[in-house]
DNA sequence: AATTTTGTGGAGTATTTTCTTCACTAGCCC
DNA sequence: GGGCTAGTGAAGAAAATACTCCACAAAATT
């Protein structure tokens, strides 16, 4: 067995989370979220923040070869002092470990800036229109997206299925496209991905649509896509990464906040259809009972 | 009698300093040298250190309006926590024009944090070893997913299969996977996507693989899915969102940058391949001439 | 489907911590 | 010096914390 000496709480934790058991990882996670302070308090004080009984947490203290839970938090208190006292261990890196330069410290502020910047100039206003039409039940919603941004729509409306009824996922294939228009009725919602190498299938698929009276919810990069020009409302990503490719992180952020305001909007009925989905899955034995 | 609320100890303790004892002025001083930590341990521990006895401290918390040592020690660590938790200054707002309480700008909190937390955990060498396998032209790579991390794994697929060769997706019906291990040979690489709601059908899948000497990478949420016992390498980013669902957007920022990575180290075999891939866009007029 | 293994938290016990009492000491005033 | 007051810590009581055991439940295995 590896003696454990000299190594921080955090550093224990991490190197024995494989063998740590569910409610013992759900402690670890709450014990490194606001890491160490979220460790000082009594053992019933920090079992109940992390929502297990305090013997997981006396036990999780032996596992990480503390000799109880006193132990463990003198450890915290000494690392605590440590940090304290050098105010310029500031977190200048994301990743501890990786150098400044390493991809993941470099894509992690190229991230951040774009997360700044595609928030501050979003607008509510169209966030909470745009959330508004596809809560109504009333409007059949179609999902497209393009060569990459086909993930984006397929996350999207694998979503958006559960969540509420009439949701259509247009085929990449954008030959079928127009099979898929002729079921579109006026007010219906199409939501469109479409970043750069902006694909003329697209504003194709949009005029379509338009002539129909369809709604189009756009989202796209920070340029805009040619079918901006007939979107409804359109979300503008940065995309900006230190990579030959464009990053859709941003995409998918307002993606999943918009599933979660609709998710809000429609909870009476998604919460009977989440119900029938689990029973769905009883019976499948598809997932585990876990977690 | 001025009302206590609101201060800190140290400031508690300096508006007080005349009105102390000789062996609390002791205390006094010991507190705040290496304020806050040194008030962190027992009662016991914190009189010993200062050289008084317990009672001194117990009745300088009272002294000092707190309704005992206790009472004193917990407000020390709101404290802490405070200033710990604040090394990448927080934004009031994400999206200025929202309400705090609005979605965009809760999940941009939440995000913010996943980051924090997931970043810190990663493992560097972890990284660098898994951008090395799948840089590795010898090795095939398949790429499998669960029913939402299908989407993800999409997005993986997508992108490995214009920068290098010998990328396999396989299909979301697990009925049919046993048909693709009978592709996968020893030093293959299996990359898996698998977060909670965990698949039984993915640590099956695992199983095969790893029965064929196949190097299994997963990405999963912070809990780690079953299948993590199998995987030689897995990513555990955290996925808490104010929301019903899990948020992907850490999944996804480590797929890219792991893109970014395996690019890079394979950039000259992958320029190749971008170039003919933008002659065959440039013959089926796919995409406009733009940007 | 039955059995074994593993994990979990309730409940009770042991331990430690915290608080209170009280006797003693030091300083001060007369 | 004697009497007084205020301050201090030893010792024990009260309260909490930390730990252990055990029954039950969930998962894995057969």
């Amino acid at each position: 067995m590896e003696t454990a000496q000299g190594l921080t709480v955090a550093e224990r934790i991490r190197g024995k989370f494989e063998r740590l058991t569910r409610a013992e990882r759900q402690l670890a996670n709450a014990m490194l979220a606001n890491y160490p302070v979220s460790g000082l308090g009594s053992i019933t004080a920090v079992a109940a923040a992390s929502g297990v009984s305090t013997p997981t947490v006396a036990r999780m203290a032996k596992k990480l070869d503390f000799g109880g839970f006193p132990e463990l938090q003198a450890q915290l208190r000494s690392e605590l002092k440590a940090t304290i006292s050098n105010p310029i261990a500031k977190h200048d890196r994301w990743a501890e470990n990786a150098p400044d330069t390493h991809i993941l410290n470099r894509f992690a502020d190229a991230v951040m800036e774009n997360m700044r910047q595609t928030l501050a100039q979003i607008n509510p206003d169209a966030f909470n229109a745009v959330a508004a039409l596809l809560s109504d039940h009333d409007r059949s919603v179609h999902v497209v997206g393009g060569r990459i941004t086909r993930s984006l729509a397929d996350y999207f409306f694998t979503h958006m299925q559960v969540i509420r009824n009439g949701v259509t996922q247009i085929a990449s294939n954008s030959n079928t496209w127009p099979h898929y228009v002729l079921n579109m009725k006026a007010g219906d919602v199409l939501v469109a991905f479409d970043i750069r190498r902006y694909e003329h299938d697209i504003v194709r698929l949009a005029e379509m649509a338009r002539s129909k009276d369809v709604t189009l919810v756009l989202f796209t990069d920070q340029w805009g896509s040619p079918t901006a020009k007939h979107a409804t409302h359109s979300f503008h990503s940065r995309i900006e990464a230190p990579s030959a490719w464009d990053s859709s992180v941003m995409i998918l952020f307002i993606v999943e906040a918009l599933i979660a305001a609709v998710q809000t909007a429609t909870w009476e009925e998604t919460r009977d259809r989440m119900n029938a989905l689990e029973a769905l899955f009883d019976r499948t034995k598809l997932f585990r009972k876990f977690i």
